[in-house]
DNA sequence: CAATATAGTACGAACGTTCGTTTTTGTCAA
DNA sequence: TTGACAAAAACGAACGTTCGTACTATATTG
């Protein structure tokens, strides 16, 4: 939908908190009361925001790397991917900034986060065991402390990139995912 | 300053956007106005409680770990000071949560973020720096790139910790350390 | 005609900010 | 030690704006 493309932008740009309904509106060359009403709450609202960002991020991150085969490839795969998305988007990424501004407020938005990350985590969980099927990786590595390892190094990029600006960041991501395959293989 | 330490709290559940004010000021047992006066506008509150925040941060993760010897050592009271430091926060760090809402928030709270941020990069990269000259990493270990993955660690940790409540975030979190120190020996 | 979407208006509350006034505090002369 | 006085700090009230939300009414569409 419309609307919730112009949120997820402007949550880009300002946080999910950032959103007011107004705002939103006039983005959308609408009237207040008529963007509410598609929503009923503000609340809601942001849910359907955090959905919406899923649903993309799924189709542009999560699909197309399931398109490349499994093991170290599908790996850079992913992470090309989640750089790219972050590279789009205006702002910060959403599932970023969000999981930080939620970690103490308690409520809706902050339960369909945490499904949505503890989602995000198996998937990297996942890939790491399918990268030991194939051979990519030894057969006692441990999938777990790989999700946390390698979405750790994009918690690094995004802040370096879009905070910082720093110009030499992608070599640091690069260099960082090496050494981090090297260590599961 | 006791309204600064209050701020800092107000800010670790709520980000630096959430603190309003009124509310700061309901919190402190005192007037709008009254506390208005202290800062003259919103913005110089933001700022204040950052470096309020920095200072803290300085005397309680940083300042204690250089007391350590260099090298190895250091590095871990470093990530140890800044475990405790985190968790000593009722909410987030409001260096993590304040990196994420200001990556496309231009302004003078930005820039003074940055600042603090390369700050803290130049101390990681210091510290390296010295686990080569004392022999602890080998001589061509690239110190730069050793404070993007020693960043990037803390992030994945208060990321695991913060929002997922994951109970085995400190496991995970001394794996990565033990990894990481190896990488660079 | 019925259903859906948008608009209009109003609401109380909170926002950051300004104002003039009161209270508190510290200093110095008597 | 006290009284006068200036400086600093806190106050309550109000400003205009925006917030989220609640109504009712008007278009649009099938």
């Amino acid at each position: 939908m419309a609307i919730l493309e112009a949120g997820l932008d402007m949550a880009s740009k300002l946080g999910l908190e950032g959103v007011s309904i107004g705002s939103l509106a006039k983005a959308m060359n609408m009237s207040k009361s008529g963007l509410f009403a598609h929503f009923q709450s503000k609340e809601n609202l942001q849910i359907e925001i955090l959905e919406y960002a899923a649903r993309v991020f799924a189709e542009s991150v999560i699909v197309p790397a399931l398109i490349s085969e499994p093991g170290i490839p599908r790996i850079r795969a992913l992470v090309n991917n989640w750089i790219d998305w972050a590279a789009q988007l205006t702002g910060g990424c959403i599932f970023v900034s969000a999981s930080a501004d939620y970690s103490d407020r308690p409520g809706r938005v902050r339960e369909c986060l945490l499904r949505q990350q503890n989602d995000w985590i198996d998937c990297l969980h996942r890939i790491a065991q399918s990268a030991i099927k194939v051979g990519d990786f030894r057969e006692d590595a441990d999938c777990e402390q790989f999700a946390f390892d390698l979405y750790s190094l994009l918690l690094g990029f995004h802040l370096y990139e879009k905070l910082l600006d720093d110009s030499e960041t992608k070599k640091r991501q690069e260099q960082a995912l090496n050494q981090l395959i090297t260590n599961y293989q």
